[in-house]
RNA sequence: GCCCGGUUCGUCUAUCGGCUAGGACAGCCCCCUUUCACGGGGCAAAGACGGGUUCGAUUCCCGUACCGGGUACCA
């Protein structure tokens, strides 16, 4: 049972992947990285109603930001080719067929609308054992009437039995045990010639080799389907091993976390911006809200795991190694946008400036700033890391450093100004036109020896300094302020804003 | 309704029968910093409920409550 370690994600384009999906990509990659195994993407499009365009790419976009390599998927390709179920679409009847030729499944003739009106006369109607000898199908047909009725649309549903116990181990969760009679007979290829995701799902997990099947809590009541499906297509020896993840949820109130919550609570759901396009509205995602890659991975790996100490930070690589699923948590959590940013906080300070230099530039010039000097743009990041949340909060904290503030709040500083104030400022352009020497240390040296010079505290005069250079009370150490900007733009900032004050 | 799953501080979680129930985020207080942060120190905060089993239950079993998921020719 020794079987080279083969996982797949397999998300229907219907969307932008949200936190959920994230992590059970994630999840699927670290078992399977961690087992030296492959990792697949299977995009499960059988649903030609609920395609949406360019939902597919946004899915390996979003891949490809978390640092999460496929092995196989219909863009990186691979030895099972197609990767896209609409593409394999000719596979699945031959089994359908054959679990009919078995006594397994059956073909049914009921259109939609008369499932619906059934539905609408008979409370909780199900399509199963105690149901199916009413309707149309050919198990209540004959053999000619059936031959003559399959010229015409039909589906194939699975027979459920009667009354049968079917029990699995979850990793997870344990013995988890179903009654048959209690699931309905599913549908399993559609009259569109299309199968349903749950033969989809064990067809393709078959052919592919998939040794361990990871996937959401809200596939557990559909589990029974497919373990049976597994047995009679007589497979079962082949099977792989199940995880059912615990989901996300809402961080107030109770249920299932959904975009909307995002849009409504103000945070992101998505893990990249995210257009509709029908609808043209745009989603924000986690990267363009300035989360980096290694923080989204690191918050989600932690949302259901842990790896039993009080760690917290993993980069990707330590994920891989000490993953287990074992130690995923069974309950649902929910959300909290808090930690979230912690998280990213901690990556910000924690990674080299050099990997998000570049987004910071990107960012700082939307706002009307160039950088003629890497390496100036590299001091203050160092500088300013410290007190950034988001990448995005690089802009306030930078800006700076690199242009003229626009607005000087001399609010802050009038109530205590006077003329000896004035006057200090004043010797110290002079002092300072004619120092050779500029930095920070020189300058925190002169400023607190004129202080003291001329009988003022240098705490007085630190906050209407920092307010000249910077234009509000945020910011790092004024003197590495001034320095880095240069005696000519230091000394004419002071001059600026003394002028306001005149 | 029925089926399945879940239930430890506000939130994420540790505990694999011995607990003064630990950590982190958020909150509050203090220190550092005459900005804003970072950092350091501290406070407050939890085992849904009821039965068993056991010398001993947060931990095992049963029931109840509550929460979630499912109940489509959607995934």
């Amino acid at each position: 049972m020794n079987k080279r370690v083969r996982v797949r994600f397999a998300p229907s384009p219907t969307g932008g992947l949200h936190l959920g999906g994230v992590r059970t990509v994630l999840y699927n990659y670290l078992f399977a990285k961690q087992q030296g195994g492959d990792f697949i993407v299977r995009i499960e499009d059988t649903d030609q109603n609920r395609f949406v365009p360019g939902a597919e790419a946004y899915i390996f976009d979003t891949l490809a930001w978390c640092g999460l390599v496929p092995d196989e998927s219909p863009v990186h390709g691979g030895p099972f080719a197609p990767y896209r179920q609409s593409e394999r679409k000719e596979n699945y009847r031959q089994y359908a067929e054959q679990l009919v030729k078995n006594g397994f499944a059956y073909y049914a003739f009921d259109t939609p609308e008369e499932l619906e009106t059934k539905r609408a006369q008979v409370p909780n109607f199900q399509y199963s054992h105690a149901t199916r000898s009413g309707m149309c199908n050919s198990l209540t047909l004959s053999e000619a009437e059936t031959a003559d009725k399959r010229k015409g649309p039909y589906v194939i549903r699975i027979k459920m039995p009667e009354s049968e116990t079917v029990r699995f181990t979850d990793m997870i969760r344990g013995e988890v045990s179903f009654n048959t009679a209690q699931v309905d007979d599913k549908v399993l290829l559609k009259a569109d010639g299309m199968p349903t995701y749950h033969l989809a799902v064990v067809v393709d997990d078959y052919l592919m080799k998939i040794s361990h099947a990871f996937r959401g809590e809200e596939w557990l009541p559909s589990a029974p389907v497919h373990l049976l499906l597994w047995k009679y297509l007589g497979w079962e020896t082949d099977m792989p091993q199940w995880a059912h993840l615990p989901l996300i949820l809402k961080p107030d109130g109770n249920g299932k976390l959904s975009k909307r919550d995002g849009d409504r609570l103000g945070f992101p759901v998505f893990a990249m911006d995210w257009t509709d396009p029908r609808t043209n509205e745009t989603t924000v995602g986690f990267r363009e809200r300035g989360f980096l890659p290694e923080a989204f991975v690191n918050l989600l790996a932690l949302l259901g795991w842990n790896d039993g100490t009080d760690s917290e930070l993993f980069t990707l690589e330590e994920l891989v190694q000490k993953f287990s699923m074992e130690r995923v948590h069974r309950a649902g959590a929910k959300f909290d946008f808090e930690k979230a940013k912690w998280f990213n906080h901690e990556w910000i300070r924690k990674v080299p400036v050099d990997h998000y230099r570049q987004q910071v530039q990107l960012l700082l010039e939307q706002n009307g700033i160039t950088i003629q000097d890497q390496a100036v743009l590299e001091k203050v990041l160092q500088l300013v890391k410290d007190r950034c949340t988001f990448l995005t909060d690089f802009v306030q904290q930078t800006s700076f450093f690199f242009r003229t503030p626009d607005s000087i709040d001399s609010a802050a500083i009038k109530p205590k100004w006077d003329s000896t104030k004035n006057l200090f400022f004043t010797e110290l352009i002079r002092a300072w036109q004619l120092s050779t020497l500029w930095e920070a240390t020189d300058l925190e040296k002169e400023f607190k020896e004129l202080a003291a010079t001329n009988q003022l505290k240098p705490g007085e005069l630190m906050l209407p300094f920092r307010i000249m250079l910077v234009g509000g009370k945020f910011g790092p150490g004024v003197f590495d302020i001034a320095a880095i900007i240069g005696k000519e733009e230091t000394v004419h900032r002071i001059q600026h804003t003394l002028k306001l004050l005149a």
